[in-house]
RNA sequence: GGGCGCGUAGCUCAGUUGGCUAGAGCGCUGCCCUUACAAGGCAGAUGUCGGGGGUUCGAGUCCCUCCGCGCCCACCA
């Protein structure tokens, strides 16, 4: 036994994989096999910037598949030599986690109350303490409120990170960070008040998408678009003469809002729409309430949609956003922030007349349903409306989130510039796009569609409670009214603040809201604002500087596709604004889990596949094999059949290994590795191990599994089968045992060794607990921490003829082929076998000839080259003995 | 309406810069209890590469066009 010779191999009787994942998580967290190694330079780092997901206590099949797919690089790049900066965070900031504890708790924010350190929640999980379900939820305070938020996501995140790691996370958990934390909430006011002092951030009074249910603004990238039945409604307008009196002659416009006909501003034309062209300039009342309202012409307008000439009310839509905003029109807002129709009558209407307010004050207060129906009979009245609506599907926009269509409103918001309303802004960040690395490639498309399409800045505050209060103080003039020119900010140091609470620097809390004194912003950031930030906060900007230097900017950013124009390209902005760089070197996009539920929605019985089932049942190693079978980017149908498959893979790999030690792998001297087939063996892995590299460095990790998991079905029903016998020294001249192991048999069980040792590397990315399993059971420390099997890892002779395996298989393919059409057991002996094939490919097999009789049971192997045409392929005559 | 992607065996998918009779797994069929593995092993059958044109000595691969599917974006009159 060599002095390098590790101990005997430990090997189960029945080896298994159940209790695997328990049993090696527990180690990995004790030996800190993940953990970041701070010394390491920048250059020695591969930081991983994971999204960080929503705390939902649920964990989503979409999730496992992108997050093990990465996790499968992390390995690769640790083993390859590289200290890996694998933190995890959770996203708990937000609505989500607002809604949730509304249900949970049974209770709402009402930002008006004062603190009650002794308020007690209606219940928990929505129920009542006798378990009755809570049908209306009690009002708090805002302090009372984030206070429940967080008590609710810290039992959750403990939860949620036994999950996580079921699925076999290389992450270091001692770098876990929150959203809502601290640290995030310091880096994200920290973030912001450099984006306010560059003049990247700015307050502006202006029409804003309002989701009513929320009583939130929402930003452009929280949009969606629904299929919304309506109708529209034929309105007559009324032509004026030059003195301003009623001409006779209608202009019909068709609309689906006849609810804001009192918001009307202009009708609007195609400026080459010869039907409408006499009219711009003109003025036209509108019917109802007789305001005089001009006619002009813009491009937008669509000549062949409705009558061609449209109401411009503010607002109705975005596109009365822009009319109004470019052909300079008045602003006549009638919706509140509550969705209702302001109570007060305006001004326009009470200048048009005492039949204008009448007709107002029976829609004042009324929602946007009511007022339509109301104001549909008004018209009806009236004899303006045009025959019956004619009901249409149109689409509506929506908060993503939320489940009324939104509405426009005016009102008081921050922005950050994103190049929405900058030409040059807007190039400067396509260019980051292009910087970018993207895999695959062509998702860079959908970043640069997303930059070409802006149009406007990024709202940032919203009208919520559970969230990064935006860390500014506005001051109040003389008569008590918050001046919103004079921003105060606080000191860094502070950081964080929440303005509602803290006094600004070089004032008194007494002053708070009293004439000279000051005002708290009372709006928080929106979550996209702190989380386009978790470069920064995982890697400590401004509050570790020197994790900052080694980390920064992170080498991967993993993600789905759906969140390129929000998160990817929000932290882009953010990055380049605060540090002049991209975040990341590379994006690497997953692909869609295509819902089995929804494609067999006929057959939908019960069972709902959820993952945590999927790893009870199969076991993680076996879902993580389907997760990184999918190619980079590629939209994949759930199968639990490819789950399956990766269980029966690594049982075979526990089985295969159990084979291969105790048939007595060995480590020895490479160099007693003298068989042909076992050098073709090890020439074959060498260029395995050459694909699978190749495959990781271009993050195709799919690509580097099939080439091993290929390999290592050969390595199983080929060689293991031709090797079986030599392995076990059946053919030894001398008795068993190591002094006296003849050459063939040294080479065979060192073959064996260093193929093992080398498949078990290869697997450790994709199968981590199955490899470490019998790594354990005859190596030291973890597979995890070995050295990819590459480069100057590679020990083993190579110089190899491949071919002699390769004829050597086919030979024994014909065989049990033989065997098989005889409907015989493969142990059945064969009389002969005649191979005839060129002087190359005999002399190949001459050199495995006593493994193949071996394998095949033969008597009698002829093995001719004399008979053999050239370009014909190899020819094998299969005779079974005929006593069988 | 614009953009991106996809359409290869019954199913899920590979097919790298165009190159030898188009591949894998599942499923299916048959056989084998072989002392690593019967929740296994061995073997077998299966394809107008969505349709139609074109370039080429040669096209699943490149170009054009059509059909179908998915996703994203788009101004809700």
């Amino acid at each position: 036994m060599s002095a390098d010779r590790a101990e005997a191999p430990q090997v189960p009787e029945k080896p298994s994989l159940e209790g695997l994942e328990t049993k090696w998580d527990a180690a990995w967290t004790a030996s800190g096999v993940y953990t970041f190694d701070r010394s390491a330079t920048r250059d020695q780092v591969f930081s991983i910037d994971t999204p960080p997901p929503t705390v939902s206590g649920n964990l989503h099949m979409g999730s496992v598949f992108g997050y093990v797919q990465t996790d499968a690089v992390a390995r690769y790049q640790r083993m390859a030599g590289r200290d890996v900066f694998y933190p995890m965070g959770w996203d708990d900031n937000g609505l989500p986690t607002e809604r949730r504890a509304q249900n949970y708790f049974g209770v709402h924010c009402d930002p008006t109350l004062p603190y009650d350190p002794d308020f007690t929640p209606p219940g928990t999980e929505g129920k009542t303490p006798d378990g009755k379900k809570i049908k209306r939820t009690e009002p708090c305070s805002r302090r009372n409120f984030v206070e429940l938020c967080i008590e609710l996501i810290t039992a959750d995140e403990v939860v949620f990170e036994e999950t996580w790691r079921r699925i076999g996370l290389s992450v270091d958990w001692s770098l876990l960070y929150q959203t809502i934390s601290d640290d995030a909430r310091a880096t994200s006011q920290r973030a912001f008040l450099g984006n306010l002092s560059r003049g990247e951030a700015y307050q502006a009074e202006a029409p804003t998408l309002w989701d009513v249910t929320f009583a939130t603004a929402v930003a452009q990238a929280e949009l969606e678009d629904r299929d919304r039945p309506g109708a529209y409604h034929r309105l007559a307008f009324h032509r004026t003469d030059a003195s301003g009196a009623p001409s006779g002659d209608d202009v019909f416009i068709e609309t689906t809002r006849p609810e804001l006909l009192a918001a009307c501003v202009a009708l609007v034309a195609h400026p080459e729409d010869e039907r409408y062209a006499p009219l711009f300039g003109s003025t036209v009342t509108t019917p109802v309430f007789g305001v005089a309202v001009p006619v002009v012409a813009h491009e937008l307008a669509e000549p062949d949609k409705g009558s061609g000439i449209a109401m411009v009310c503010t607002f109705g839509d975005t596109t009365d956003v822009t009319w109004w905003r470019e052909l300079e029109l008045p602003t006549r807002a009638i919706i509140g922030r509550n969705g209702r129709l302001r109570t007060e009558t305006p001004g326009w209407i009470t200048a048009a007349g005492p039949d204008a307010v009448a007709a107002y004050e029976t829609l004042a207060g009324k929602t946007v349903f009511s007022a339509k129906e109301q104001m549909v009979e008004l018209l009806g009245a009236r004899g303006e409306l045009v025959g019956e609506p004619k009901p249409i599907s149109h689409p509506v926009k929506f908060y993503e989130k939320g489940d009324k269509p939104l509405e426009i409103v005016t009102s008081r918001q921050w922005y950050f510039r994103n190049g929405g309303r900058d030409p040059e802004l807007r190039e400067v960040f396509a260019r980051r796009g292009t910087e970018l690395a993207w895999v695959p490639e062509h998702m860079r498309h959908r970043y640069q569609h997303w930059v070409d399409g802006l149009n406007g800045d990024w709202l940032v505050s919203r009208q919520r409670f559970f969230g990064v209060p935006i860390p500014v103080w506005y001051g109040v003039d003389d008569d008590g009214e918050p001046d919103h020119d004079t921003v105060i900010t606080p000191d860094e140091s502070a950081l964080p603040v929440d303005p509602s609470s803290d006094t600004p620097p070089g004032f008194e809390a007494s002053q708070r809201g009293v004439p000279g004194g000051f005002i708290g912003e009372a709006d928080v950031l929106d979550t996209w604002a702190t989380s386009s930030l978790t470069p920064q906060i995982a890697c400590g900007w401004g509050r570790d500087d020197d994790l900052f230097s080694r980390t920064f900017p992170m080498d991967l950013r993993p993600q789905g596709p759906e969140i390129i124009r929000t998160w990817l390209f929000d932290t882009v902005v953010r990055a380049h604004f605060a540090h002049g760089t991209l975040p990341w070197k590379r994006a690497t996009i997953n692909g869609w889990i295509l819902d089995p539920d929804r494609k067999k929605m006929s057959k939908s019985m019960g069972n709902v596949v959820t993952p945590i089932a999927l790893l009870e049942n199969y076991g993680t190693d076996a879902v993580r094999y389907w997760s990184t079978s999918a190619r980079p980017g590629t939209d994949t149908a759930f199968d639990e059949g490819q789950i399956k498959i990766g269980r029966r893979l690594a049982i075979k790999l526990l089985n295969a290994s159990r084979f291969a030690l105790n048939s007595g792998a060995t480590d020895v001297d490479p160099a007693l590795i003298t068989e042909p087939l076992d050098r073709a063996l090890l020439t074959r892995l060498d260029d395995v191990v050459a694909m699978a590299t190749r495959a990781f460095d271009a993050f195709d990790y799919a690509r580097a599994l099939e080439v091993t998991e290929a390999f290592f079905w050969d390595f199983c029903n080929d060689y293991l089968e031709l090797v079986k016998g030599r392995a076990y020294g059946n053919r030894d001249d001398a008795v068993a045992g190591d002094a006296t192991t003849s050459p063939a048999t040294a080479s065979a069980r060192a073959t064996l060794a260093v193929a093992l040792d080398a498949v078990l590397r290869l697997f450790a990315p994709f199968l981590p607990f199955v490899t470490e399993e019998v790594w354990s059971w005859w190596r030291p420390g973890s597979v995890h921490a070995a050295t990819w099997p590459s480069g100057e890892s590679t020990s083993w002779p190579t110089a190899g003829d491949d071919t002699v395996l390769t004829v050597a298989a086919t030979v024994l393919g014909e065989i049990r082929h033989a065997k098989s059409d005889a409907k015989v057991s493969m142990k059945t002996a064969v009389a002969t076998v005649k191979v005839t094939d060129s002087p190359e490919r005999c002399a190949a097999l001459e050199a495995a000839r006593n493994d193949v009789i071996d394998a095949g049971v033969v008597t009698e192997l002829v093995i001719d080259s004399a008979e053999h045409r050239a370009d014909s392929p190899t020819a094998i005559e299969v005779t079974l003995d005929p006593v069988t």
